[in-house]
DNA sequence: TCCGTTACGTCAGCCTTATTGACATATCTC
DNA sequence: GAGATATGTCAATAAGGCTGACGTAACGGA
């Protein structure tokens, strides 16, 4: 446009005391998460799968049994997208899918022993981490961040994630 | 290929007690960071933009006077990856670069006031987020949180990340 | 002053992951 | 049997990332 270039002052001048202080989570959350899944990118490569492929293939290993439809709620996005990576997973047998039970219009998905291998291999990547961030501040502070980061998911979606973190397992199908 | 798809055995049935106890970790981080990125989507699409210029926009205006090279460290993408998003905000008259003082080499990057507005409105946007938060869990549940991922942080970058984000303000440029 | 290095820009092609919209099929439920 | 639901699929498109190659300008030391 016209482009009227004037510079900004100092975002020090402006910033609400409030804006100023949250700058601090926007960040280190931005850094955190930046490293913490850039750790399985290596193994993934080795097996032709992406990232997309590691979300699908870690909740359906937390969660045998797990609805097309609960997967879409869970990560989001459109059924085409889902399908593109779990056809895939399907296809190089890490994934298996079978009729529902009860419903025989659900898909239910399970982990063959390929992809639970797998799935855990890319947890304890993670997981090492992890643990190494426990180390050097303590198991107080992890238990504090499971409590803030919870507390930054939408309200609507807190108790349906508490349920699949901490009251995950089994669950119906074959 | 040939296809063994043998079930594998539920996930409490083999997982260490490291492997185990890293899940809520692992899939809290997802699902807080999932909810936080997603609150600035509707704003940027008003803008023509994407969740990249998001990235690019808050580092230039949290550090005005940035270089190119430590905004990819910083990102973690190439430099063609970053042109095509720092060439639409520089076009759109949301950022402006200024050829550097001391190394003529450089670019230094600056927000405009239209790049301050719009990346403090983004800021803002998440810091009610996180504010809610807050509320529920608590300030020390925050100031622990900020621990742990700071520790979740790469070790080599730690030093860089808590310089940026405890100590950012104006830089050198004019 | 010359030369190697550095900082940045750019062209071209490609991949992954996501989107929208439309339509098909099987199954459940009333 | 009819409508709603769960899933699969085709097609087109966009965003955001990648590699590789090459060009230019500026720095900095021998």
């Amino acid at each position: 446009m016209s482009g009227a270039l004037a510079e900004a002052p100092p975002a020090a001048a402006i910033d609400s005391v409030e804006t100023q202080s949250c700058f601090d989570v926007i960040e280190l959350l931005f850094f955190a998460y930046r490293d913490f899944v850039s750790d399985p990118d290596r193994i993934l490569t080795d097996y032709g799968f992406g990232r997309a492929h590691h979300r699908v293939l870690h909740f359906v290993n937390r969660q045998p049994g797990l609805t097309i439809a609960e997967l879409l709620d869970i990560l989001r996005i459109t059924k085409q997208s889902l399908n593109r990576v779990l056809k895939e997973l399907v296809e190089k047998g890490f994934v298996e899918q079978r009729t529902g039970v009860q419903d025989r219009r659900q898909r239910l998905l399970f982990p063959t022993v390929k992809g639970r291998d797998l799935a855990l291999a890319l947890s304890r990547l993670q997981g090492e981490r992890i643990r190494r961030a426990i180390e050097r501040c303590g198991e107080d502070d992890r238990q504090a961040a499971l409590r803030f980061l919870f507390a930054m998911i939408d309200e609507n979606d807190r108790d349906h994630v508490a349920r699949l973190v901490y009251g995950a397992g089994q669950r119906k199908g074959q």
